[in-house]
DNA sequence: AACCGATTCAACCGCTCGCTT
DNA sequence: GAAGCGAGCGGTTGAATCGGT
């Protein structure tokens, strides 16, 4: 029938976002929510095409994103679906919250599969890699949960469809009992003290509506890796000079995201000093969604 | 300090799927 | 059923960064 691009190419801007196209496409967002991707980019006064508008804002932009490295338990669940689902990356990620399909995909193809293959593991199969020399896994991998695969002699000797189930069960007896109980700990990071929806999938993810979004200012001191480019899921370049600033002004950082009388209303009660100074390291600041917690304030009930 | 190869990850491309007309 | 369209998915690319020499 004959495609039609997605956009007209001639005129729209391609590569790395700037600071102040994240801020348009934020502020557009968190007013109109979501809305036909083909349309945003005329309407919040972006030169990309609305493919790139919603890759960015679902990627990097979006509030309820997590951000560092995949902890060990997401790892876990990460090999155990793919085992499972194959390279079906989106699926895989609304099995973790705050995880991208983007995201996953790439920590499978640069740390994953190498962790699997040094395990003797062909992480296409799951299955244990043919002419597979006595190969153990570091000493922390051992004792982690995935267990290390039996010498290629006894490997040779068993069903190995057998091999990949120990793995699986393993993972997946995690992941029932979680289910089950209602155990919150699949969470990491700053979601480890909210409360977590199970069922929760992003693919179920509502259009976010500004009422929605709750900023925390949580204080954690969990992972150093999240101390990476981003913060809270917002552009390094909006905050790059942030990084390693253990006090900074809340209002002057919101303003580089959002506009000054939508920032000047803000409450900032929560974890700040009477000078407005939010008295957590940048890069801890998450904006989860719909998860309601003690002492997180709507950003928009005090508009 | 400079170079260079390896690694990482944000962004792009092209395709498929599902819905509407 | 065919055509048109928008959204989403998975593979790939390439710039930035890292680490070794």
């Amino acid at each position: 029938m004959g495609r039609q691009p997605c956009c007209d190419k001639v005129g729209l801007k391609k590569g790395p976002w700037t600071a102040e196209e994240d801020k348009k496409l934020i502020n557009f967002i968190l007013t109109n929510g979501q809305c036909c991707w083909r349309a945003v980019p005329k309407l919040a006064g972006l030169l990309r095409c609305g493919k790139s508008c919603r890759l960015r804002w679902t990627n990097y932009l979006r509030p309820d994103l997590k951000r560092g490295l995949l902890s060990e338990f997401e790892e876990k669940m990460v090999i155990d679906l793919h085992s499972q689902l194959g390279n079906r990356w989106s699926k895989i990620a609304s099995h973790l919250p705050g995880r991208t399909d983007n995201e996953i995909k790439n920590h499978w193809n640069t740390h994953i599969k190498k962790k699997l293959r040094k395990m003797g593991i062909d992480p296409l199969t799951h299955k244990p890699l043919p002419n597979t020399t006595t190969i153990q896994p570091p000493e922390n991998e051992q004792a982690g949960g995935l267990k290390s695969q039996p010498p290629p002699s006894e490997v040779a000797d068993q069903n190995e469809e057998e091999v990949v189930v120990v793995v699986d069960t393993q993972l997946q007896s995690a992941i029932t009992d979680q289910a089950k109980d209602g155990d919150k700990s699949i969470a990491t990071g700053p979601f480890d003290s909210m409360e977590v929806n199970n069922d929760f999938c992003i693919d179920e993810i509502p259009v976010i509506e500004p009422h929605e979004i709750l900023i925390p200012c949580e204080n954690s001191s969990s992972s150093p890796s999240s101390s990476s480019s981003s913060v809270g899921g917002f552009s390094s370049n909006l905050l790059e000079d942030l990084e390693f600033v253990t006090t900074f002004d809340y209002n002057e950082i919101m303003s580089s995201i959002w506009d000054d009388d939508f920032v000047s209303n803000l409450d900032l009660h929560n974890n700040c000093d009477g000078n407005n100074n939010l008295m957590v390291e940048p890069p801890l600041m998450q904006f989860p969604l719909m998860v309601s917690d003690e002492g997180a304030g709507s950003l928009f009930d005090f508009l």
